[in-house]
DNA sequence: TGCTCATATATCGATGATCTATCTATAGTG
DNA sequence: CACTATAGATAGATCATCGATATATGAGCA
């Protein structure tokens, strides 16, 4: 799973959000480090709903603009779940090493 | 940086090491969920080398088979605490979420 | 009135890291 | 004799992401 993937799913699962909702909250959580872009973002969505991970949810319109809602699935917050814990591990692991080295200059 | 990069970086992080020697490493790392392909080993290694990340160290001939070298630059060390302190950052905001929804089951 | 920005979804073509497959070569094991 | 592990290397395919573009509304400003 791609970087964009993983955060798309991150924003999810703090509830059902539309596709510029995920846009703004991942943001957020990134602390403004990353932005996802409209390309990458919309064909997640029907990728990751095609997959199973994310289901549409509802539909609202809001100032005449359509908002389409998404959610994770109970399959989307495993993946979510699995790959979180695996991406903490390597990062983990990183950082022992790098520990190592600082500890140990070159 | 895509996942194979950092952990090909990570395992330079624990002292010089030739191709192999980095497949082997990432499988350790990575507690066995990780097996870097060739294809993607050579050509990382060469742009890595390109960007200035990871340079050549030495060479080493065991048993009649070459064993080229590699270790990180300090911009390499510098890129992997920057993209490490990223993918921490990412995890734990992803972590947070994950309590809070098995919390309050949806 | 016209311009720009923020909101909101969507699609197309290009990019590029990764993956798959393949090649070469040696040594040890079944 | 075939297979696995070791060791390096490259060509071609895949595919998620990126960059650009299109459409549309409402608000703020000059």
């Amino acid at each position: 799973m791609r970087e964009p993937t993983f955060l798309i799913l991150t924003a999810l699962a703090s509830g059902p959000r539309h596709g510029y909702g995920i846009v703004r909250e991942v943001t957020e959580l990134s602390a403004g480090r990353v932005t996802l872009l409209a390309g990458t973002l919309y064909t997640a969505l029907d990728r990751l709903a095609a997959e199973g991970l994310i289901t549409h949810d509802h539909d609202e319109t809001v100032d005449g603009r359509l908002r389409r809602y998404y959610r994770l699935t109970d399959r989307g917050i495993a993946a979510l779940d699995a790959e979180t814990a695996r991406l903490r591990q390597l990062t983990t692991a990183a950082e022992a090493r790098l520990r190592h080295l600082r500890s140990r200059p070159a």
